[in-house]
DNA sequence: AAAAAAC
């Protein structure tokens, strides 16, 4: 077998890998380290968690050792596509360039310009960039990319997700034509491909085995719910992953709970807070060294469960997650096996639960299908009982859907039902909430503004100074109004009763006739149920959109 | 129904 002393390798690098504790390369790491120190072109196919980082630091280094960066000139260049991506790479250099001079800059977004330029001006051998903060470094006349004999592309089909593509083209045009290019992609889509035919040439192509979705490492369970009432589906979720949480007790050391949307996110980190666990969301309205704080905090183990948007769904190296969890289950099948990758690691154990309801039927099925297997159903936790608070008190509930209920539905139910897999025969647990999640219950805009609101930020602030009649109309467009107001409704008065919660700018009269007409509706998921959320909501909607 | 990335 071989080993990395038997690759190419400068000394030094050598040195640091055996500081690092390896001694045999990946096969991603095998197949792409010998002709990339060749100076070849290499188009490498492979997932996160195949040693890809390595793959290209290590014959990076060993070319970059010989010769020296002038100013404003890098020497190579590593693109990724987000951010934490970026420091991850750059971080890779810091321990296989220990024993080097070699010097790097991180070019990333949401830090300010002025460190970087000072780097930049010193002249690095290694930039590591997001496309964006690198083009505006380069637009603002900083950078020069014209010494840059290595590129790296990294995540190259996440690249193209992100509408990436045109920045990474207009990048390899501003590099020399005799770069050499190390190209890193988990798939091959067409638009990939012709990136690759245009800007490589005759690289040595390098396969390594997909990710094993179904890894003997990774148990996954999945546990279907119905609420009652689809409204009350999120906080449903919120109990049910407490419960999941608990029942694995110590077993469960550290976790990653996905969440496809970033105020499910800020949601269910606080929830869990408030309910005592050691919880922080990490996603990309977060602040930038809030998150590498988040990230960080996690990695050294003092963050026991890190909530996340699909920002920390591919390629972050976390390692030794015990558990991940699908709040929800995700819209892109794929990112299935990217999340539940995060677990199981390094020939590790790990856990992978999700949660299901009625609505993520058709993500469900598209996910067996591409991992070809069933995933395995599980019951919730023992002591996860149905309770009938829901019954009794069927008005009484928050709206975690915030922005997306004022929308009008799309008469989506025919199509929902038709979707709903052929599972009848394992009855899915009916379940019901108690209202013990008042710090997430909405508050009406109508009901909060009699009087002092809870921790206002500017957004309200600014609405204060200038009281206007209702419906309260967002100033200044989407920012405010996609975000800040249900946020902020997410908060109950101290003390008060849960209030009912539709939208944010439910007029008084439009309240009470609703929380006295709400029919009683036993039956989950009806029609009936649907359409009297829309009337009531469609008026609001009016109102304070346009 | 989304997320991410530039200011």
């Amino acid at each position: 077998m071989t080993k990395f002393t038997d690759l190419k390798l400068d000394p030094a690098v050598l040195r640091a890998i055996a500081d690092a504790g390896y001694e045999t390369p990946t096969p991603i790491q095998a197949g792409a380290i010998p002709p990339a120190l060749e100076g070849k072109d290499v188009l490498g196919i492979a997932q996160t968690g195949t040693g890809k980082t390595a793959s290209f630091t290590l014959p990076m280094v060993t070319m970059l050792s010989k010769g020296r960066a002038r100013a404003r000139m890098p020497r190579s260049l590593v693109l990724c596509p987000t951010r934490e991506l970026a420091a991850q790479v750059a971080e890779n250099f810091d321990t296989y360039a220990k024993h080097t001079k070699l010097t790097k800059a991180l070019l990333i977004g949401g830090v300010s310009f002025g460190e970087q330029d000072k780097l930049i001006d010193r002249g690095v051998d290694v930039l590591i960039a997001t496309p964006g903060r690198l083009l505006d470094h380069f637009e603002r006349g900083k950078l020069l990319l014209t010494g840059v004999q290595i590129m790296v592309v990294d995540e190259a089909d996440r690249m193209l997700d992100m509408g990436f593509i045109p920045d990474i083209e207009r990048i390899f045009q501003l590099t020399p034509f005799t770069r050499q290019t190390l190209f890193f992609s988990a798939t091959m889509a067409p638009e990939i491909e012709r990136i690759t035919n245009t800007f490589l040439h005759a690289p040595a192509r390098i396969e390594v085995a997909r990710q094993a979705t179904t890894s003997e490492t990774i148990t996954q369970k999945l546990i279907q719910i119905t609420p009652p009432r689809r409204d009350q589906s999120a906080k449903a979720k919120r109990e049910l992953l407490r419960a999941i949480i608990k029942a694995e007790g110590e077993a469960c050391t550290n976790a990653i709970i996905f969440c496809n949307r970033k105020t499910d996110v800020d949601i269910v980190a606080k929830s869990l807070k408030t309910h005592g666990f050691n919880a922080a969301p990490i996603h990309g309205d977060l602040d930038q060294s809030l998150r590498t704080k988040t990230l960080d905090a996690f990695r050294d183990g003092s963050l026991r469960l890190l909530i996340a948007s699909d920002v920390a769904a591919r390629g972050l190296d976390i390692p030794a997650v015990s558990h991940v969890f699908n709040y929800d289950l995700p819209s892109h099948a794929e990112d299935y096996v990217h999340r539940i990758g995060r677990t199981g690691r390094a020939g590790r154990l790990g856990t992978a639960y999700s949660i299901g309801t009625p609505a993520d039927a058709k993500y469900l099925a598209a996910i067996e299908a591409l991992v070809k297997q069933e995933i395995p159903r599980a019951d919730p936790p023992e002591g996860f009982t149905l309770s009938d608070a829901a019954h009794r008190e069927p008005r009484k509930y928050d709206d975690d859907k915030g922005p997306r209920s004022r929308s009008p539905r799309s008469r989506s139910g025919r199509g929902r039902d038709e979707k709903r897999p052929p599972r009848e025969d394992r009855a899915p647990v009916i379940v019901a909430v108690e209202e013990d999640d008042s710090h997430i219950v909405e508050v009406p805009e109508a009901k909060r503004s009699e009087g002092r609101r809870p921790e206002p930020r500017h957004s309200e602030a600014r609405r204060a100074e200038s009281p206007r009649p209702e419906p309260i109309r967002p100033e200044s467009g989407r920012d405010e109004r996609r975000s800040e107001p249900y946020r902020d409704s997410r908060r109950s008065r101290d003390g008060g009763p849960a209030v009912v919660g539709m939208g944010d700018h439910v007029p008084d009269f439009l309240l009470r006739s609703f929380r006295t007409t709400k029919p009683v509706i036993e039956d989950k998921d009806t029609e009936a149920e649907e359409s009297t959320e829309a009337e009531v909501q469609n008026p609001v909607e009016e109102t304070s959109e346009n």
